[in-house]
DNA sequence: GGCGACTTTTGATCTGCGTCAATGTCAGCT
DNA sequence: AGCTGACATTGACGCAGATCAAAAGTCGCC
């Protein structure tokens, strides 16, 4: 495969309907669920220097594991999907990227992992070296960064209990109850509709089962009328049903 | 079950053979693991003043999640297991902490996890609250925590694709590899033998299967000729076999 | 509106690992 | 030495989920 997906990456500073930043921090619609919230208003004009917008097609590769990590990204709109793969062609989703986001946390020089764009994505992206030099002129983003790395790792741990001990009905249940939470916090979501943008293979290769798996307990679901299956995501009818199931 | 274990931490500042900080953070053998490697002569000294040393017979449980994380650990001697538990008794090993590894890295005010010491250990214990005072006034700390808790992340992931995507056989050696890396960095180990100081169980909750199976794998990886079983570890024989199969 | 590429669903069959049960090993204790 | 309890090994069997195969959507596009 060749690295034409990267190419469909445009960049930003031009007029955009997908533009969420709109080249002013203070009325970025992610601001209060993206690290950003640590700076005041004084920090936020600083910052706005160093920041432009990405805005990537669908199936865009915004970086792959082991490239340099030379820009590290908030997302503002869209979903991505973070991938490890195998030399063999296995793969792990490790996670998805929601809006407010962030991706680069660590601010190693290298990516872990890969990131794809499941929906057309818009991202605020930094020069890795400009942004971690302000980082260190605000104790508080830092601290932040951290915060927020630390729920990540929950997250992870969380992910870990569900790949080595639930059972497929059960790693199903847990992904959609979370879907369902993280959707919520998103500005502009409809309530009661559970969006999944990304396709079945993405959800399988995220829970560790197989394609087919998947599509068999999601319908089984839906024939016992816990769920129903609609354009882009599903409605839960029995919540209490995914309650008990889900980590 | 009862909280007795608890009680058998004992407090330091008693002599003890197995103190490894031994009240003075210079001479500490783990130092250079450790967070505190961020910290110069000085600052040390700081860290002193708020340290203290405890000891955990084998079984101890270090703290339950749920459990208020009113202090937090630097690990000098002595592995514990990491553990989430599910209300039905299922458990994952989310990890193994060893010599130099930190204990509340995130900082937050309750645990995620419990820890239980697998063999006798000891560590360095700080008041939560006094030790986050002290790193925010040491920025270069919070820095490091930042890179240990990245580092943790990057493991994390790697364990996602172990239970996620690997079979048994490839779980194993995976760890077996892990373990022989760990261990390595860690002084006084004997290069050539994987200490295992770990039951069986352990191995089979951190790697998503059984007992059974774990016994099962190691054993078949004998009478194959890739290791052999020796007291408290094990011994590579084909490093190459491992090398192939692992993550 | 029909063609082609891709994704999802469904069915039949297989198998890796779990489950259940018995036996073996070893350290500590009396 | 013999007892006890924790832990490890081994064998027989079963099943949840993988694999293999094919049909049935879905959507963009000329």
């Amino acid at each position: 495969m060749d690295n034409s997906a990267r190419l469909s990456e445009h960049d930003g500073h031009s007029g955009c309907a997908l533009r969420s930043r709109g080249d002013d921090c203070r009325f970025c619609g992610v601001r209060h669920l993206s690290i950003c919230q640590a700076l005041d208003a004084e920090d936020l004009v600083q910052l706005e220097k160093i920041a432009s917008d990405s805005v990537f097609d669908e199936r865009a590769v915004l970086f792959r594991e082991e490239d340099e990590a030379s820009t590290v990204f908030n997302l503002t709109a869209g979903v991505a999907r973070l991938i490890r793969s195998l030399p063999d062609g296995r793969r792990q989703v490790t996670g998805f990227a929601l809006p407010g986001d962030f991706l680069g946390l660590s601010l190693e020089k290298t990516w872990r992992f890969s990131a794809e764009a499941v929906t057309p994505v818009v991202a605020c992206r930094f020069r890795r070296t400009t942004f971690e030099a302000f980082a260190d002129k605000n104790p508080q983003l830092i601290k932040k960064m951290h915060e927020f790395a630390s729920q990540e790792l929950n997250m992870a741990q969380d992910h870990m209990v569900l790949l080595g001990r639930l059972t497929a009905e059960e790693k199903i249940a847990s992904f959609l109850v979370e879907m369902k939470k993280r959707w919520s916090r998103v500005a502009g979501h409809e309530p009661g509709l559970i969006r999944l943008p990304m396709g079945r293979q993405d959800i399988a290769d995220y829970l560790g089962l197989t394609i087919e798996t998947v599509s068999r307990v999601i319908n089984q679901m839906q024939r016992d009328h816990r769920l129903v299956i609609v354009p882009d995501g599903i409605r839960f009818i029995d919540q209490n049903y995914f309650d008990d199931l889900a980590l």
